[in-house]
DNA sequence: GGGCTCACG
DNA sequence: GACGTACGTGAGCCCG
């Protein structure tokens, strides 16, 4: 049929990952419109196949083509030099799903499709223009890759597709200065930003090809380097001869890259009406379905196909809208030998991404152990790998044998960190961090990734809770197996390890698969929000910030707890003789009832108020008032504020320290907080004490180790100076300009008292109202604060709107915006959703006061998360780790020799936080502190 | 498990 | 005109 590849044949390679690129960037983001899919890259690129097809069925035809794509970013270019091609901003969010797509369009057209891995599409482009060249063959490439330019020459040249021109040799020397063969000479010298080849510094194409022109080539060149004339020239290749050979082997093409086909395979064929004609049409690609059945000469298939043809007719079920297809348990795949599992895995690569959930023994990331792992491609198909289940369910003597049938842990590893590592293969997850955090500790990376519970919270905050449950029911109409179902509650709860494996297959499959749905729904509504940018940018890439965080942990010096828990208890039980004493009885004092029936019923102080469930009132502000009655109230103050230091923090804390690492782990919730800012919990680490001496002490536990100080950065006044611009008060902004004392300028400019010598309680009310205003300030909320009357707070109020009109201008605002959008947003675009602002009663007051609060508190959430994002490249060389957040404030763990190179670094990430997103009207002040400990840093 | 109290920004 | 109110969190304890 065919004689072997030839003289007289005509080879045509396509580099197809140039055209991916530029379709996407020539084109609007494109969506599917049954379903959200992105898909203006693969329009492009089929449009620009398409034309290429068309051309050549008039002149010079090719008898054999193929279309080469890079396989992944990861090459051996980057075991030579590892910042090659390091500078490469990310992929955009829109583009990685499309990759598969493109091959599966390629493979649509019937032409071959070449990627190999480890290999840039460039490699497999030279290996087979030398191959099609050294058998007498012509070779064009299609492509205006200068990298490519050195390929030319005997019967190879390139056709530049945008402008439709070919290029020679003549083209070549008009680009480089040289022949196609010394190309690569001057490129090793020139260097390549784009690319960041190095080069030899202060050499551009320019100079390095008259340098080649001079000498002949590189190795003569920088065998005689001494020789130059130019002191700066002779210099940079001299100091640099080294860099420029690495240079080198970067920019040379590799002409034997492996090839499992030969060139015969290469050979034109037509397009298969029938396939491509479904691929066109399941894109919904409806002008091109047209025009391509036009010049095919055959009927367009009917409008609407819900199905995706792809490379495995296995991958179909994929193609169902998500959310409507029934969720079927028994269809969940169990895992168990390595050959399934390479089935999955070649799944996971032609579809670019995969859902993935882990099970484990605990929720403390820290000291969980990997029980399973659930991977989910195509709604409705997952499975589940179990690798740590153990006999006998549950028995008392906790047998340690593992289950038959699992494979080892260690083999599913190094099966599958080529995935999670895989710069082209995307890891979505529901609260990626914790499994992140899992798989890092089994020196696994996971990235890049997207995580459907942070896009919940992008669009949704403050509309409904963001678990897994939660978003299930809501927009899959669909109740997860509870885990309660398998692990039991309470006393008797197991751990999941004891879960028999058919069971869990069932519940840890269907997490992924929900997982997957939720995604594919989530994705193109992320655009439609308008909060791709606050997703992409204040999110996600905070998870491997907050994980190494976590993972981190700070040093807790347990025998400085335990003595500050027996002095504690020590002096608690000096105060319950008194308050005995004083009472006439024993009872609680830990008991708010019991204290209230011995305040107001027996002793009968004045003011006993019951709230609603009928019990007094005991707190800190009635007990205090209380105090200038009756010596009672202040003894039990002192003793709560005791208790609560020794059983929330002396006592607990302790045992938080992990017993491997000696260290406390805190967990940061990204979704914690409505208005962007973090919480903390097990244990919670930003409510450490500060404000009492007493309390301030706990600090002093939170040590550095021998060799290390803790540094602490803290924000001044972040949510004033926002405040000061967004409600743009030119004397509040002055005052932060001039660094002044910004409740003293308030004091000074509401009561026309001067600056100098001021009255320490003016400045305080000063202050309080400062805070009001942040806060939804009412007069009955400041009358209880400052403890005035009501009518003297309201005038203070009445003053300070006089003052700083922009404060008023800006509630209005604030809040008309919430009633007609539903939702305000901070500086950077972040939402807070508002349901109650148009509710009638008492709900209302509060989602003012919430939505007045929330863009300012929530702004400066965002410029911290900026800062904490950008902080590990900051200080990527120096010797320190970032340990805390406290919502204005870093905490850093910093080796001695590092913290002057540390406190400058992260105060330039930190207080230039907001640029260039936001230009700040105000200045943003970081403080820094020193110590051995917390308590010394701050 | 809800309510109270109190630690933080 | 009355109602109830500072904004945002998490944890430990009591008590039903």
């Amino acid at each position: 049929m065919t004689t072997t590849f030839g003289k007289g044949h005509h080879l045509h390679l396509i580099d197809g990952s140039a055209y991916i690129f530029r379709a996407y960037h020539a084109l609007p983001p494109l969506t599917r419109k049954s379903d959200g899919l992105p898909v203006g890259a693969v329009a492009g690129f089929c449009n620009i196949l398409f034309r290429y097809l068309e051309r050549n069925k008039s002149g010079d035809a090719p008898t054999h083509v193929a279309v080469i794509f890079d396989h992944s970013s990861k090459t051996f270019r980057n075991d030579i030099y590892p910042a090659y091609k390091a500078n490469r901003p990310e992929l955009p969010e829109d583009l990685r799903p499309q990759f598969p797509l493109t091959r599966e369009a390629t493979r649509a057209f019937n032409i071959a499709c070449i990627e190999t891995e480890g290999y840039e599409a460039d490699d497999i482009i030279a290996s087979l223009s030398c191959k099609a060249r050294d058998a007498g063959g012509a070779v064009t490439i299609i492509s205006s890759d200068k990298d490519l330019m050195q390929l030319i020459g005997d019967g190879v040249n390139m056709l530049d597709p945008m402008k439709n021109k070919l290029i020679g040799p003549d083209e070549v020397f008009e680009k480089f200065g040289v022949a196609p063969n010394r190309v690569v000479d001057v490129q090793s010298l020139a260097g390549d930003s784009v690319d960041n080849v190095p080069g030899a510094p202060g050499i551009g194409i320019k100079t390095a090809a008259l340098l080649i022109q001079e000498y002949g080539d590189l190795e003569t060149l920088l065998a005689r380097a001494g020789e130059i004339k130019q002191p700066k020239r002779r210099e940079a290749l001299v100091d640099n001869a080294e860099q420029i050979r690495i240079s080198k082997r970067l920019v040379q093409l590799d002409c034997d890259t492996p090839l499992d086909f030969t060139l015969d395979s290469l050979e034109v064929r037509q397009p298969e009406p029938d396939i491509l004609m479904g691929f066109l049409n399941a894109m919904e690609f409806r002008t091109l379905t047209q025009r391509v059945a036009n010049s095919l000469k055959v009927a367009p298939p009917p409008a609407p196909a819900m199905v995706v043809a792809t490379g495995t007719p296995d991958a179909d079920a994929g193609a169902a809208p998500a959310a409507a297809l029934p969720f079927d348990h028994a269809s969940y795949e169990c895992v168990r030998d390595a050959d399934a599992l390479a089935a999955w895995i070649a799944l996971i690569r032609e579809r670019g991404h995969v859902a993935i959930d882990t099970e484990t023994t605990s929720l403390d990331e820290m000291r969980a152990e990997l029980v399973g792992i659930s991977l989910c491609v195509v709604a409705g198909r997952a499975c589940y790998i179990p690798v740590g289940h153990k006999q006998g369910g549950g028995d008392l003597f906790g047998s340690t044998d593992l289950m038959p049938g699992q494979m080892l842990l260690a083999e599913v590893l190094a099966l599958l960190k080529p995935v999670l590592e895989d710069d082209a293969i995307l890891k979505i997850g529901q609260n990626m961090k914790y499994d992140a955090k899992i798989f890092a500790r089994h020196g696994v990376t996971v990235a890049p990734l997207d995580d459907t519970m942070l896009m919940s919270y992008a669009m949704h905050a403050g509309l409904n809770a963001h678990g897994m449950d939660a978003l299930s029911d809501k927009y899959l109409g669909h109740s997860p197996i509870p885990i309660k179902q398998l692990l039991g509650s309470g006393k008797g709860q197991i751990t999941f390890d004891r879960v028999p494996i058919d069971e869990a297959v069932k519940y840890a499959a269907e997490d992924a698969d929900i997982t997957l749905r939720l995604w594919e729904l989530f994705k193109p509504q992320l655009h439609r929000a308008r909060v791709t940018t606050v997703y992409e940018t204040l999110e996600r890439p905070l998870v491997p910030v907050l994980a190494a965080m976590e993972m981190a942990g700070v040093q807790v010096d347990r025998d400085t707890l335990s003595r500050m828990s027996n002095a504690f208890a020590q002096k608690m039980a000096g105060l319950e003789d008194e308050i005995y004493q004083l009472a006439g009885e024993r009872f609680n004092v830990g008991s708010p009832k019991q204290l209230g029936e011995i305040l107001f019923d027996k002793m009968s102080l004045p003011g006993g108020e019951k709230g609603k469930t009928g019990a007094y009132a005991t707190g800190a502000d009635v007990l205090e008032d209380l105090a200038t009655e009756h010596e009672l109230p202040g003894r039990v103050l002192d003793w709560r504020q005791l208790a609560k230091l020794k059983s929330t923090y002396t006592d607990a804390l302790q045992d938080h320290i992990n017993p491997e690492t000696g260290r406390v782990h805190t967990s940061y919730s990204l979704t914690g907080a409505v208005t962007g800012r973090l919480s903390s919990t097990d244990p919670n680490l930003q409510n450490i004490p500060v404000r009492t001496e007493e309390g301030r002490r706990i600090r002093e536990a939170f040590v550095a180790p021998k060799g290390r100080v803790i540094v602490s950065l803290d924000y001044s006044q972040i949510e004033l100076r926002i405040l000061a611009h967004v409600a743009d008060l030119p004397a509040m902004k002055q005052a932060f300009l001039d660094g002044h004392d910004i409740h003293a300028m308030t004091a000074s400019e509401m009561f026309n008292v001067p600056l100098e010598g001021m009255d320490p309680m003016i400045r305080r009310q000063a202050k309080a109202i400062n805070f009001g205003v942040i806060y939804g300030i009412s007069g009955f909320g400041l009358a209880r604060n400052l403890r005035i009357p009501r009518a003297e707070a309201q005038g203070f109020i009445d003053r300070y709107f006089e003052r700083f009109p922009g404060i008023r201008e800006y509630m209005n605002d604030t809040i008309a915006f919430a009633k007609e959008h539903g939702h305000v947003q901070t500086l950077f675009g972040r939402k807070i959703h508002t349901p109650e602002i148009n509710a009638k009663g008492p709900g209302a007051g509060f989602a003012k006061r919430a939505a007045i609060n929330a863009p300012i508190q929530g702004t400066a959430a965002d410029v911290i998360r900026r800062a904490m994002i950008r902080m590990p490249a900051a200080i990527a060389g120096m010797d320190a780790k970032m340990l805390l957040q406290v919502h204005d404030e870093l905490l850093f763990e910093v080796a001695e020799d590092a913290v002057d190179a540390l406190i400058p670094a992260a105060r330039a990430i930190m207080e230039g936080a907001a640029a260039p997103a936001v230009h700040l009207s105000v200045p943003l002040v970081v403080d820094a502190g020193r110590g051995a400990n917390w308590a010394q840093a701050h």
